[in-house]
DNA sequence: CTGTTAGCGCTTTCAC
DNA sequence: GTGAAAGCGCTAACAG
């Protein structure tokens, strides 16, 4: 048994398939005797459209490419969650691909996209220029960038801004009682530096609008994991470095930097309070559970494939825009008064 | 400007739109020259083939569709990845869809299936029996389960053996010189039952194997949270009942259950040993680190994504299998030594 | 209201 | 080697 087309339909209804096709898409101009005995026909044979055909004939694919960095990391979970929410609502799909590789995986990414694969692309956390983007953009097809480092201007782009959560962390510390602070930094990696030392300039900002003056001293650079967290107090406790809050550039950093802590006998929140970076799904299953600046990468997402949606659909010209969100500090129980205050 | 097609570059190359494809397709039967101004003209006109028409020429989409359930958990991204691993490898698409809510939204859904939107199929955990999967299967889309509770019978699956994991839980414990098991379960609701028994008969066979009774007064039912294992654990204490060891249904519950624990100066692992279940990614980050039964998701999504594309590209007639999936016990740090063994 | 006629853009026989 | 023509299955003007 074949395939059954909307021309199978048609023939077994009596009509054309044009007159299928006004049923099947909820035309009104259409009898409703006549409907009715397509609908049975449609009914009989088992009918269902072909999305492809439909796809190719509307020129839309109904779907959103959600281009992400290979590795795969676990807030990107929250990213793909907030993508779906608005998908779903638009009865889009959310296509999931990884960043290319080579040259060759690139092309090949490329050509796809300009081939309109999708509808609309939201690349997340591009570490480079990517100067395909405004290739598509000029092919007309929508772009958006979720939490770039400013290297692709002149596309829309959804960023987070650190400075409000980091602000927050630092009131919250010195309300806290807490005077002398530590800071692990990311890596001195190419890829991260800019993450990296953008945050530490807000912090020791901050820091420093309060009075604190953070030195270099008081600054590690460690890896964004457990591990690196670890190290990097390690690192800090050798050399007699005493501070009584610490602050982490990455969640993993902060939980191992509380191990770290912990074995050296240093008891979390009272001796040194730590805030995290990100707020990690992990974040409420540590011990101390983690006060941390929230990354708001459902929020973005969600913004910003409702805005390609806007733009695929309502054939508004995307216009490209820099869209600042607000981090928060969440509060949690990493971060406590300062031993001689708690009484 | 209009879109270019492959007509275009047929005429400014001056041959005909099957040459160009065939360049396109890199066929050999096609002259060295003719190809090269075939290439010219592409390059020239700036064109790039639209994936949609090729997908409605081929009857292929390239994509193999995800549904998850809604309540898009943690462990999703583990299920993402393994799919995304073997998707990447074998170009396709991976387009994640939610689990439809209503009636309307489940034919809709069911439309877009038969109506090949995708390839192929993966439906994970399915809650319920989905009458549409052997409709999909009959169609000749290859569909596929992921951790279903034997709803869906002849629909290839893949489901974790629990069994193994416990036995190595069990077998852990016992070794660690624990004596006396607490449990707890999971909630006593409809849509999960079906998992939480399973995994209380599996326990409690392995520990009668081993001469342990696990008695209803040492078995609770909590919800698979962390609020769930607190209170869980807090119910055990009130009620006076003494444990060594505590096995929780689920790691979140897990992570409770140790705060409670702690809460009520019993110390883990010494005093109380824990272990968990899923391996979720914050196992590593609690304190201590979780000791749980590693639930395979990533492999079995590999695996299953990897046998959608075989018979899809294959045409590989799918045959309906069921596999089963071992798993195992990550110990870490929430389990250790018996009091009186320690020295 | 309904049907005719062109598409959408590429692939694929099958002659030449 | 190359091209004409017939799809793939549906949509969309435009007559009638």
């Amino acid at each position: 048994m074949r395939k059954v087309t909307i021309k199978d339909v048609a023939e077994s209804a009596g009509v054309s398939k044009a007159t299928v096709s006004k049923v099947l898409n909820q035309r009104y101009d259409v009898n409703g005797e006549t409907a009715e005995r397509v609908q049975r026909a449609i009914a009989a044979l088992g009918f269902v459209k072909d999305r492809r055909a439909v796809q190719l004939a509307q020129g839309r694919s109904d779907s959103v490419g959600l281009i992400v960095p290979s590795s795969t990391d676990e807030w990107m979970i929250e990213v793909l969650r907030g993508a779906m929410q608005e998908a779903q609502a638009a009865r889009f799909t959310i296509a999931v691909q990884t960043f290319p590789e080579g040259v060759a995986d690139t092309d090949r990414l490329v050509a796809d996209l300009r081939g309109r694969a999708f509808d609309g692309v939201l690349v997340v956390q591009p570490r480079d220029h990517l100067p395909w983007l405004p290739d598509l953009q000029a092919a007309g097809i929508p772009v958006t960038v979720l939490d770039d480092h400013g290297t692709n201007p002149g596309i829309t782009a959804f960023v987070p801004d650190e400075s409000t959560g980091i602000e927050e962390a630092v009131s919250h510390l010195v309300g806290l009682g807490r005077e002398s602070f530590a800071l692990l930094s990311g890596p001195n990696e190419e890829r991260t530096r800019y993450t990296s030392e953008k945050r530490l300039a807000l912090y020791r900002a901050a820091l420093l609008a309060r009075g604190f003056v953070l030195d270099d001293a008081h600054v590690v650079p460690a890896e964004y994991s457990l591990a690196g967290g670890e190290a990097g107090v390690a690192h800090l406790l050798k050399r007699g470095v005493r501070f009584d809050a610490l602050i982490a550039s990455s969640d993993a950093m902060a939980v191992g930097a509380m191990r770290a802590l912990k074995a050296a006998g240093l008891v979390v929140p009272r001796a040194v309070s730590v805030v995290g970076f990100d707020d990690f799904p992990a974040a409420n299953y540590t011990d101390p559970r983690l006060t941390t600046v929230h990354n708001p990468l459902f929020d973005m997402s969600a913004r910003a494939v409702r805005g390609l949606i806007a733009s695929i659909t309502g054939k508004v010209r995307q216009e490209a825009a820099r869209e600042i969100v607000r981090t928060h500090l969440i509060v949690r129980d990493s971060t406590g008064p300062a031993i001689n205050q708690g009484g």
